[in-house]
Order: C-alpha cells, then structure tokens, then sequence
DNA sequence: CAAATGCTGAAGAAAATTTTTCAGAAAAGG
DNA sequence: CCTTTTCTGAAAAATTTTCTTCAGCATTTG
C-alpha cells in the first residue's frame, strides 16, 4: 500500500510540530483521501476547530463513519494519534483566541477578512434570510399545488437575467410532469406560444430590475386569457404584480454592480422539490423512463 | 459538612443545564473555595476558555494540584464530573465561535418547523458553509486574474443541469469583457467552437453528477489544444478534474431527488463580482454602452 | 495546646477512550 | 467477468482518563 504522510518533526520534547493549521494540512492532501475520510473532513471543517475537541467517538458519530477512520485519518495528517491531533488543534484554538483582529468567524476560513468570497457571501446569506421571512408558507403551497397538477398546462417566462433561471425550471418540470412550455420573452415569438394558454393554465413570470416591457406585456395578454399568473420578482416587485394572483419577492442585493439571483434560484430548488414530493408516485415513473433512454443514448459515464 | 453546590437541573436528556457561563460561576463562587481550589481557578481563568479543554491530569498539573482537587471543584461548580464540565466548557466555545445563523431553526417564521422551506433553506446553508470552506483563496484570485485578462479569450461550457448556469454566466461576462463564447456540451456543434480554443485560452467547465460522457470529451479536447481548464463541480468531482489546472467543489446536497447548485450560482457570481472589481474601468465604459443601446431600443421601462 | 473538622493528594478501582486486528465489502484493474 | 487491491467498521485489546477511597496534614476552635 502507498501511504501518503506528511512529513513530521519531533522536537526535544517529543513532542510533534507540523507546519501549517490543520485546516490546511487536511485541504492539501484531500485529493488523496477516501470517501469515509473525505465525509469526516467535512464534518471537520464545517464546524472547525470546534468538532474535533470531543471525543474520537462523537467525531466519527456525527461524521457518521467508524472511529478507526478517524484514527487512521489524523495519523494521514501526521499526528502520532488521535489525542496528538486534538492537542495541535486546542493550539490552534488558543492561537486564535489570543489574537483579536481574528475575532469574526469567515465563511472561507483561509481568506482574509474582507476577501470577496466572505463579503459576497456574508450578504447572500442575508439576502436568504431576509427572502425567507417574506415567504408566505400557505401561498406557496397553493402554487406547489397549481404546478403540480397535470390539469393545468405550465408556462415559464424569464427575462434577460433571469433566462438562466427559467430555463433551469423548465427543465426540471419537464422530469417531473406535461405540459410545461418555455417562453422566451427576450425573442419576438412569444405571441405564438401565447395562443396555447388557456384559462385553466399557469404562467410563471420571473422578472427582476431592469424589468422589461416584454414581459409585462407577456403578462397582461395571459391575464387576459384568463390564465393564473404566478410572478417571482425581487423586493421592489416587479409591475407584473398587477397581474399576478401568486408574487414571490427575494430579495436580490449584492456587493456588486449587478444584482444576486441566489435567493430567486432556492425559491425556484424549494418549489421543484415541493412539487416532486407532492407529485412523487409519477416523477419517479417519468425520472425512471428517463433513466432508460439515457442509458440507451450512452450521454453519462456509467461509472463514475 | 455543609457543601457548597450551585443549582443544577437536568433536561429530558438527563443533560445537565447551567445559567450563566462558567466564567461568571466561578466568581461568584469564588469566596467560598479552598486555596487549592483558588490555585486552581486561577489557572483556569487565566487561559479562559482554552486551558480547560485537555485532560483533568493536565489541568490539574498546570495549575499544582492534584485531580480529585479538580474533580471535586468541578462538582461544586454543578457538572456532573469533569467530562460534563468540558462539555460545557466546549458549547460556550462554539457558541462564541459559531455564527448566529447556523442556530436558525425556522427561516421562513410563518411557516411550521418541518415545512420544506424550512428544510431546504437549511441545507441549503449548510452547503454555503461547507463549500466556502473547501474553496481555496488563492486559487479563486488566480482564476478571476485570468477571466479578467481578455488576452484570453474564454469558453464556458455547461451540461445538461448546468447548463443553465453557464449561461448566466456567459451572459455577465459578455458584458465585461470581449472574447467570451459558450458552448453547448449538449449540442453536437461543440467541436465547432473548440476550433477557435489556443493554448493561450481559458475553458470553464460545469460538471456536476451525472457526469457526461461529452463534457469529459470536451475537456480532453481543449486540453490537447494547450487551453487552461477551469472545472466547477460537485463534491464527489467530475472526471474532468484530471484535466482542469482549477478545481473548485461544490456542495450540492438537498432534501430531494435532485440535487441543489445554489453553491455553483453562489461560487459563480462571487467569480462574476470578483472579475468586475478586477476590471472595473473597462467594465464600466461597456456598460455604459450597452445602457445607451438598451435606452435606444426600448426593452425596458423607463420608469418603474 | 488538644481535639475536631475539613482539606489534600497518593494510589488503586472503575470507566472511558483510543488503538489494533481482522474479515467482509467495495473499488480498481485485467 | 473474475482477481487483486484497497477501504471500512465491528469487536477486542491496550491505554488513558476519571473517579473513589483513605490516610496524613493543615487549619480552626474551645
């Protein structure tokens, strides 16, 4: 067997020094590691340094792998064994403690504080928070319910930004029902999928600052036609609204030029898993037929 | 003998619950302790809450006692025993370590505990944390370098689940920069575009579970045309990786039979921010451009 | 100053944690 | 598809840690 070890010192004292934070340490050799380590080196680092300070027994049952992963993994690192790592990591703790500018947990542990990976995130999480106390639970699953029922024909409308996003629905109801249609409001033929919707069908409208006239437009000759329209705005909510028995706001502020979609993207992941588990007994037939043709069309590795 | 003992109560777990930290309880208890006891709270204080995290024989060895002394002082403090001490010791570690949000229990308030806005908020979360912690700095810059720098011409390539996201992305970076292509992995036309790709070129590559067979294709191939290869994955990692020079892994668990790529939009519009800080001034006349081309065709709306 | 009380730590007992072993499972290679 | 290699966790063994006991010492009090 290959072995990988980092290299290890001992001092006068017998005692070991490696170099670098464990953080590190564990990054740098992550490629080489297995999936059981790779599982308990997320539970490490997720909570890091605090899930390592109990025991190796609670460290492997919330990593849910057995202790001797844990003990082979920290010998990896380069620690004589368990207690040598715990040791290295208490003195991390303290090294941290005792220096004051290092007082704010980062989301990226190893970039600086005002690095962009920890401001944008800083502010997308917010950004969740914020989108989520706006949420009405009842409404919401009203629409799961419009979206889920075969019954009503689905239409999806996106904008220039927010093409990506309805194309990402799209997708992903057409595993899991018919009669889903994508509606491009950035290209001139739109009218011609309008002559499909009728007065039982759903229309969901994404539409966030620059909101264009297109799709208002869109919106108001499927109002017309009766349809029930279902609108995913930002919190200054998009004129659509006038026409929209559902309006999702999310909150899309970044510290940037544009704006953040991530709150509009979980909106859209909540609904579609919404939806399949209010749909389950037929997504999984039509996921499995489709598992079928794909392993008729060679398009995935079979084995990863 | 008249024992001193703080009160103590136990929850339906048996766990022992404590008010205050214990940094307030051994001062206020501080009076009624023995020399040794005082030696030994001294000592604890001293490095508070560091010093208390190793074994009782070390604690009571820096501080020049014996460990019954600490034993028995742990107990008057109202632990269990030393284990439960440091269990505590451990929780107001973690609770200053931790981030207030981590400890959100209902992010949609109206809505009930179990309710999956709830449910995939919270993992959701747990993905943004996870990933953030894996991603490294350096790499990230070196990447945004690149992407800025329009001596390199860049192609984004995306599957089928990702193909949304390459586009939002190639939809930013048109707007940044000149040179910016994307392919379709899904298309047969790809070969197409990887005619323009030189070895001065950049590549990005989304590539999450299920991997496919032509996106991997697609990387050999702009690989052997000298292209540098930026992969976006999951945490199990696309084949791919074995020709990309930057890997970033995502977390894309979710409570659902798909998968969740709230941390590769996350990952992307840190990316897209990052290289608009690093190319600010070109940015900035490109845009104005296209606000006066958007001005001249009347795609929005003037006023909201 | 003597007796009583309480404090302290050495040493052993009990309990737990950590490490090792090994067999079955999974993955890789032919 | 089969063989080989590697990985994984249950269980046992080894070690460490924690707790208890108890005799000696210090302090207090009358």
């Amino acid at each position: 067997m290959l072995t990988l070890c980092l290299q290890k010192m001992h001092d006068d004292d017998g005692r070991s020094t490696l170099t670098g934070t464990i953080h590190e340490r564990i990054k740098s050799i992550f490629d080489a590691l297995t999936r059981a380590e790779r599982q308990l080196t997320d539970t490490i680092l997720e909570n890091y340094p605090m899930s390592g300070l109990g025991s190796i027994t609670r460290l492997a049952e919330s990593a849910g792998v057995s202790t001797p992963t844990v003990a082979r993994m920290v010998q990896k690192l380069g620690y004589s064994g368990f207690p040598d790592f715990q040791e290295a990591l208490r003195g991390e703790l303290e090294a941290r403690f005792s220096d004051p500018i290092a007082k704010h947990e980062n989301w990226a542990q190893t970039a600086p504080q005002g690095h962009i990976l920890n401001r944008f995130t800083e502010v997308v999480t917010q950004n969740i928070r914020q989108t989520l106390a706006h949420v009405d639970p009842e409404q919401f699953d009203r629409v799961t319910g419009l979206l889920a029922d075969e019954r009503h024909n689905v239409f999806i409308a996106g904008g220039r930004i927010t093409h990506a996003l309805s194309d990402y629905f799209h997708m992903h109801m057409q595993v899991m029902r018919k009669g889903v249609e994508h509606i491009r409001s950035t290209s001139n033929a739109w009218p011609h999928s309008l002559l499909d919707v009728s007065s039982s069908d759903v229309v969901v409208i994404y539409d966030i600052r620059r909101y264009e006239n297109s799709t208002l437009k869109l919106a108001e000759m499927a109002s017309k036609r009766g349809a029930t329209i279902v609108l995913i705005t930002d919190q200054w909510q998009s004129p659509v609204r006038e026409y929209a028995q559902y309006t999702f706001s999310c909150r899309i502020e970044a510290p940037s030029a544009w704006d953040s979609t991530i709150t509009l993207l979980l909106l859209t992941e909540t609904l579609i898993t919404a939806i399949q588990e209010a749909s389950w007994e037929r997504t999984k037939l039509r996921m499995n037929e489709l598992e079928d043709m794909f392993d008729h069309t060679r398009i995935f590795r079979k084995f990863v």
